[in-house]
DNA sequence: TTAAATGCAAAGCTTTTGCAATACT
DNA sequence: AGTATTGCAAAAGCTTTGCATTTAA
């Protein structure tokens, strides 16, 4: 399990702001950089590091997939960018910003996308019930969603069998 | 995310009487599953595929671990096994009983089993509130346990922060 | 006998790493 | 100039697949 130590998040308005930060922690500006920056701010929904590498719409030069990669952790390292692993899928990256939650339904791999706070509820009962501090940021809820429940995609975990 | 079909849970207490089961499906019983189903057997806790391909404990005669992996779909497929992911590690295997879930902590990777029914409250309130059904059994509610917490591996999630 | 299952090797997919060349500061 | 960063290639880690051979029924 990721052992990532855990940055303050930032927010920063727009890839501008984000270099002034960079350069505060000491990084460098580079065109790679940019890049992945860039394909963040204009993304509206987490990305792949692959779907960073390639531009998003491919209307960036592509770029170097390893670079992308040691960028994403970097920018992750300042507290910049944050990702989560919906699933099997690869792992999704977006900005910071405010932590949001997700719920992904494993039948139709559906994704809903919750905003800070809308989990509390859910959270304290946990942290009451177990004294877990729970948080569905870098790993999302997962079940059926109402579609997929409407339609029946049912499962086992409602009657316990036996052979 | 999987989109394997969900099969009914099955328990039999011993590998013998999941060799009937096998069989009753038409499968056949060989030695490679023997050693599977011996495996998860044997087993205190969920078990990776490598895990099983060794032997537990190195006593039995190590197997291909491409059959390992098919045998686990094959017998999920049954209903008599079922894995988890925790987290980045990869993909855990026990006999299906009755549905455990899963308590992760990012920090310090500890895992903390609930039997069926101990979530209950937890995944009334998700579905209240938004409508889901979540199921912690092949996915685990990640967080900070409760060690952690009090050493103060804090995160991020409670003050939110600007630059 | 014959179809299912195995073992081995090879590939797939995501992510990481080594290293010489490049480019930011 | 000096070093952080890049690009490329290669490898690592988990899982799947192809295929000829074995084996349970």
């Amino acid at each position: 399990l990721t052992r990532a130590a855990f940055s303050q998040a930032l927010t920063a308005g727009t890839a501008d702001e984000a270099v002034v930060l960079l350069r505060r922690h000491g990084l460098r500006i580079t065109a790679a950089r940019r890049l992945v920056l860039e394909a963040l701010y204009a993304a509206e929904a987490p990305l792949s590091a692959e779907q960073i590498a390639e531009g998003v719409a491919g209307r960036v030069p592509r770029s170097d997939l390893a670079s992308v990669y040691r960028n994403l952790e970097t920018l992750e390292q300042v507290g910049l960018v944050r990702h989560v692993h919906l699933g099997h899928a690869p792992g999704m990256y977006a900005l910071s910003g405010p932590a949001r939650e997700y719920l992904v339904c494993e039948s139709c791999s559906g994704v809903r996308t919750l905003e800070a706070g809308e989990l509390a509820e859910v959270k304290r009962l946990i942290r009451d019930s177990f004294g877990w501090r729970a948080r569905f940021t870098h790993f999302p809820i997962v079940g059926l969603c109402p579609d997929c429940l409407a339609e029946g995609h049912d499962h086992e975990e409602q009657r316990p069998a036996h052979p």
